[in-house]
DNA sequence: GCCGTTTTCGGCCCGACTGTTTTCAGTCG
């Protein structure tokens, strides 16, 4: 879905965008066009490399999916910062357009008929001509329809100002990376909701320390890295920038001595610091983002841990600070030992070009390892899923051998693996004979999520080549609500049955959800944490689920994937 | 707009689901 390199990101998205604006405007020659401004769009993304340096070594015709026309309106990107015919079509269309289209049950066929019949060019809009009866009695709409135009504005509209996490996640990892090269700076942290991990991020505040006297050069530096598209001031402690993809991000410099309070009351969360500052009171302290004191005397501002233990308490990981009894366990020494990203041996969770993937398997395999890995399964999609292109039996016997042959020649352990769909009456794809041929067999549903799904998973669990149920609720934020599940149910059967609970750590699923994580933990269930990957660049999004895992209190002895190749084979074996 | 052992034109993924229809269009993955 991304990769870490800005330009790639920012040139897949104008093509995306001008498939949505041909799309719209409904020029039935243009069907195959728009299709193919989609697949590039995608392959961008998941380039191994900046596509300027592509263009600069002349390859960019080399790439499936560039040729002669698309590759010129990268070029013009790269050398004018714009696209002259994205702006043509974006001055021919309401302005609103690419909200309207981010509306669920709304494509561009009645985006259109709304906009000719209705005059409707934004939600509001929108909202306004469903409220006066108006597109309920358009043709081809009704009642169900308006609701679930309403219902989908509503979903929108919660995230609207706030963004999923993972949209953001590598933009921040690059402008922190970019900042920490400053050698007038010491400390350079993301604070706020980022730092804890919630599964949407508003304005991301980095707090920074660093030499004083040059403050006027950091911000600068600041103002002028390469992802900056406006400026909304810079100042002596603090700068606001918005970033090419309509992040704002705040700046910080902060005195080497406040740090520790500045992040704890940058991070929050306000609940959080209210209770804090509750118990501060009580013991006749005060407390701000300059310290914590006794009357006038200052007791804690250098690091968190001395801010929180000046208060009688134990440091809490800033992805805890919710007040869902973090301070409770605190005061008590109660708090859990949190898992680290460098607990991580493996993803138990990934996609390669054998299904809808992007990436070969050696590529995979070689990026897992890069990452330090011990082992990797490659979990392509089960034949049900058609658009995913999953693998028949005879594919399923090229794909093994492929694997085989490259666990001779490499270092990391290739595992052999499948997402399987489960179906419609809760059995799993692929007959019990060729289950047990796979290392590691994740189950997921894909389809009926309007219904109450707790017979389907219960059912997969009892499956005794099932190891891992992947994105258990089957959400994705903003975009869809968890289908109905008995959890209690649900966790249980996979304590039962030694099946594995997946925390998924792409950026729209983030699923279990962190509050269920805490209580299948309560159940004993066992939890895998994956990436669910789709190209190299997404790997990384390990650390997102760890964190995401982190939020749900998840220790390192909860998650399997955090045991050696060995231990793990044992588990997988012996747990069912 | 791209692609090619079906190669310079003709094909490009396609089935499930939903809500609207009464045989289908639009959306989604």
């Amino acid at each position: 879905m991304y990769n870490s390199f800005m330009i790639n990101q920012e040139v897949a998205s104008i093509f995306t965008q001008m498939a949505e604006l041909f799309e719209f405007l409904g020029d039935p020659n243009d069907k195959f066009k728009i299709r193919a401004y989609q697949n590039v769009a995608v392959t961008i993304e998941s380039l191994p490399e900046p596509i300027d340096k592509l263009f600069s070594e002349n390859r960019l015709l080399g790439i499936k999916g560039i040729g002669q026309g698309i590759a010129a309106k990268i070029e013009e990107y790269i050398d004018n910062g714009e696209i002259e015919e994205f702006e043509m079509l974006k001055r021919a269309v309401p302005k609103g357009i690419f909200d309207l289209f981010a509306v669920p049950s709304l494509g561009p066929k009645r985006v259109k008929q709304l906009n000719v019949e209705l005059g409707v060019d934004s939600i509001a809009s929108l909202k306004e001509a469903v409220d006066k009866g108006l597109v309920q009695n358009l043709a081809g709409f009704g009642e169900k329809s308006a609701k679930k135009i309403l219902e989908g504005i509503e979903l929108r509209l919660n995230v609207s100002e706030r963004r999923p996490i993972g949209e953001v996640f590598l933009t921040v990892k690059m402008i922190l990376s970019e900042m920490k090269k400053c050698k007038d700076l010491k400390d350079v942290v993301a604070a706020g909701s980022f730092r804890r991990a919630e599964e949407s991020v508003g304005d991301v505040d980095i707090l920074a320390t660093g030499d004083i006297t040059k403050t006027e050069k950091i911000m600068k530096i600041f103002c002028e890295l390469p992802m900056v598209a406006h400026i909304l001031g810079s100042g002596d402690t603090k700068s606001s920038i918005i970033t090419k993809d309509g992040l704002q991000v705040d700046f910080r410099l902060v005195l080497p001595d406040q740090f520790g309070s500045a992040l704890q009351y940058f991070t929050g969360s306000k609940q959080h610091n209210v209770e804090l500052r509750t118990i501060a009171k009580n013991r006749g302290y005060k407390i701000s983002e300059y310290g914590f004191f006794n009357g006038e005397k200052l007791i804690a501002s250098k690091t968190e841990e001395e801010c929180y233990n000046s208060l009688g308490m134990q440091y809490i990981p800033p992805e805890l600070r919710s007040n869902t009894g973090e301070i409770e366990a605190a005061q008590k020494n109660a708090l859990p030992k949190l898992i680290e990203v460098d607990d991580i041996s493996g993803d138990l969770h990934t996609h390669s070009l054998w299904s809808d993937g992007n990436n070969t398997i050696e590529e995979m395999a070689l990026a897992a390892q890069n990452l330090g890995y011990e082992y990797i399964a490659l979990t392509d999609h089960s034949p049900s899923l058609r658009v995913a292109n999953g693998l028949n039996h005879e594919r399923l016997i090229k794909k093994k051998s492929e694997i085989d042959a490259l666990n001779e020649k490499l270092k990391i352990k290739i595992l052999f693996g499948t997402e399987v769909d489960i179906l419609a009456d809760g059995s799993v794809d692929y007959p019990d004979e060729i289950l047990s041929k796979f290392d590691v067999v994740v189950a997921s549903i894909h389809s009926r999520f309007n219904q109450d799904n707790t017979e389907r998973l219960l059912k997969a669990m009892q499956n005794p080549y099932v190891h891992i149920i992947g994105h258990p609720s089957g959400r994705m934020i903003g975009r869809r609500k968890p289908y109905e599940l008995d959890y209690e149910m649900v966790f249980k059967e996979a304590a039962n049955t030694g099946t594995i609970l997946e925390i998924n750590g792409q950026h729209l699923r983030l699923d279990l959800q962190d509050f269920y994580i805490r209580e299948a933990k309560r159940w004993n269930c066992m939890f895998s944490i994956d990436s669910d990957s789709h190209s190299i660049a997404n790997l990384e999004l390990m650390e997102l689920g760890v964190r995401w895992a982190r939020r749900g209190w998840c220790e390192k002895k909860d998650v399997v994937n955090t045991l050696d190749l060995k231990k793990l084979r044992q588990i997988l074996k012996k747990s069912k």
